[in-house]
DNA sequence: ATAGGTGTACTAACAATGATAGTACACATA
DNA sequence: TATGTGTACTATCATTGTTAGTACACCTAT
């Protein structure tokens, strides 16, 4: 299910974090759905049980996700919103970076290109995900 | 001259490297401008002259910088172009980055007026630094 | 009640890597 | 000649991610 590079530099645990962390707002992941065990996803993934178990803590301290001893762990409700609010905390090095690129002398309208790529990207998608400040028309 | 943080996750020959290249950005190190001897520069940062000679070997092999046995080590012309080629290389993990934002529900007008403050940024700087794509008109 | 699956906690050990310490050599310049 | 420069090398340490193994409490289906 979830991809992991192992020659990464990344640590394995926080690229599980991000994984999870993308399904969920892609839609794959919904409030409430069980997400697959410790144990069979370090199987799955090649890795250590230990591995796996820090990532659920991480994702559990973040509110991302519950776990019921004995039962299995599961997406919280209102995850999507929490993902999108340590993300709006982010802006400010979005911000930095940006400012790189123009320093760089890359255009303005390249980079308003890939920014448009982007959001069309994200309009094409067929997913349940919906944004956070959208309303159904 | 440098800021470095040792606390900080990334490695400080990295930090080096990145500082350096901003400054090469922003103009205040130009072509053929010596840059500060590993030794002195290891003193400065309260940093090992190895971790010091890492960062130049990187920024050598980037060609970024070029050094003269004995004499010193001195910013590449040219410098300015191929640090903005490797950023031009990475726009597509932006595009990525910014579709990850875009999925998480952040409003297209919000990353917007990022990239906009971060051009208005670079309109203000008083430095000698140019983009590359620009003319003098 | 039992068995098997779940999350969780803990210790010990290993591996990779960043960083330090110290030494040494060739080169350039005042 | 003396000093400062880049460079190379070995050895060592500290941190951290990862693995291995064990154990316990909990839930659920049989």
């Amino acid at each position: 299910m979830f991809h992991i590079d192992v020659m990464s530099r990344r640590p394995v645990y926080e690229q599980l974090v991000d994984e999870v962390e993308r399904f969920i707002l892609r839609g794959v992941l919904e409030p409430d759905q069980q997400i697959q065990s410790v144990r069979s996803l370090s199987m799955e993934l090649a890795v250590n049980p230990n591995t796996v178990q820090k990532a659920f803590s991480e994702l559990d301290r973040r509110g991302i996700v519950y776990a019921v001893p004995g039962r299995g762990c599961f997406v919280k409700s209102g995850a999507k919103e929490r993902i999108g609010e340590r993300m709006r905390q982010g802006l400010g090095n979005f911000t930095e970076q940006v400012y790189e690129l123009a320093l760089a002398g890359i255009d303005k309208e390249t980079v308003m290109s890939c920014v448009e790529d982007a959001f069309a990207r994200k309009g094409e998608s067929n997913d349940t995900g919906r944004g956070l400040d959208e309303e159904i028309s």
